[in-house]
DNA sequence: TAAAAAGGAATGAATGTTCATTCCGCAATA
DNA sequence: TATTGCGGAATGAACATTCATTCCTTTTTA
């Protein structure tokens, strides 16, 4: 097991170098030092820097696509809908913790490639077919769905970003007041 | 007026540049080509590539805390004065391009200087104490201000994003809905 | 007024630095 | 001992920055 833990280390470090300096910040030097392993190293595993961050992009928006489509709740109401949306991103950014900032900063990349792009769009996606049906059923907001998307997004990461900063502790009581809001945000009144 | 030109015409070349591929992946001869004068010239009105950005990311935080600071409704019901601020937002993105999106993609940057720092910390104080008043009045839901901020900075930014993009088309009432939407996001219920 | 000289701004080729990537010798394993 | 995996110095490309030179405007001189 030790090749895959080495696979392993480069793409944590990766990771977490590329959600906090991004990618053109981050040098395969430094990802090599904090995965210990040789530079040389790196591309034994991925052909290059490229290829490295196009690999992590598609596991974890994958991943994060997977994530909330895990146990949804086609049949219920659209609040229960967005309940499971709601725990599932926070599900998510607990299980994987530079994840979403690392989507975030880099799904506008100049380096993505065509299947990174393809994944990332399944995901929105899915965010703008829950709109939609949502308010076919008048109980979503008239906004066009990339504008919900947006906020809903825009918001959550934000949020996320602050925590990942230790700005903010979560705790049971915040994590439901934080529900409630962006479901104001996105409801119809 | 040529020496005035020319350096204005970096400063904007630059924070088109930066806002659409971020700093480190813009080359100083991108910016050169972009403004139409040598890459040495820009070292006649710039010390150094982070002297540029710090010089582009203070003058927009500033401009940007000036907009909304300007007429403040301070003696007006909380609506009135979020009212306010979205519409200063909202003027800030249209007279300045670009702006509203560089700051928010490099005001976490490795190469800001502490006065850049300073300044953006003003901009986010404009907003705690905005919260903090509301809060107070019982008109704004009782969430962290930092919350606050993000889920109403994190929503407006990626929506003016897709608008960037040309993804989203600004009407009157898209204005409007968007700015109920971001209320509910932050007023009590 | 015309010609010449000076001063300062602008340039882009040249320089040194930093980076992604390669490659060769070493170490671990079998 | 042979094979495979590893490391990190070596390499070349791309970059930020410098600087010798050109160009233009203003001033001086005849």
């Amino acid at each position: 097991m030790k090749t895959l833990n080495k696979r392993d280390n480069i793409m944590k470090s990766a990771l977490a170098l590329f959600a906090e300096r991004g990618f053109d910040a981050t040098t395969v030097p430094m990802i090599a030092t904090e995965a210990n392993v040789g530079a040389g190293t790196i591309y034994r595993y991925f052909e290059n820097k490229e290829v490295l961050v196009n690999t992590l992009f598609q596991d974890y928006v994958n991943m994060f696509t997977k994530t909330i489509e895990d146990g949804f709740p086609f049949d219920q109401t659209i609040r229960k809908q967005f309940h499971h949306i709601f725990k599932s991103m926070i599900l998510f950014t607990n299980q994987n913790e530079h994840a979403i900032y690392f989507i975030k900063k880099h799904s506008a990349g100049h380096f993505l490639n065509d299947q990174s792009q393809t994944d990332f769009t399944q995901l929105l996606n899915f965010f703008r077919t829950f709109f939609n049906t949502g308010k076919q059923k008048s109980v979503i907001r008239n906004l066009p769905s990339e504008a919900l998307i947006a906020i809903l997004y825009g918001a959550f990461i934000e949020l996320q970003n602050l925590v990942r900063a230790g700005e903010l502790d979560v705790d049971q009581d915040l994590l439901f007041g934080i529900e409630e809001s962006l479901w104001d945000s996105v409801r119809q009144q």
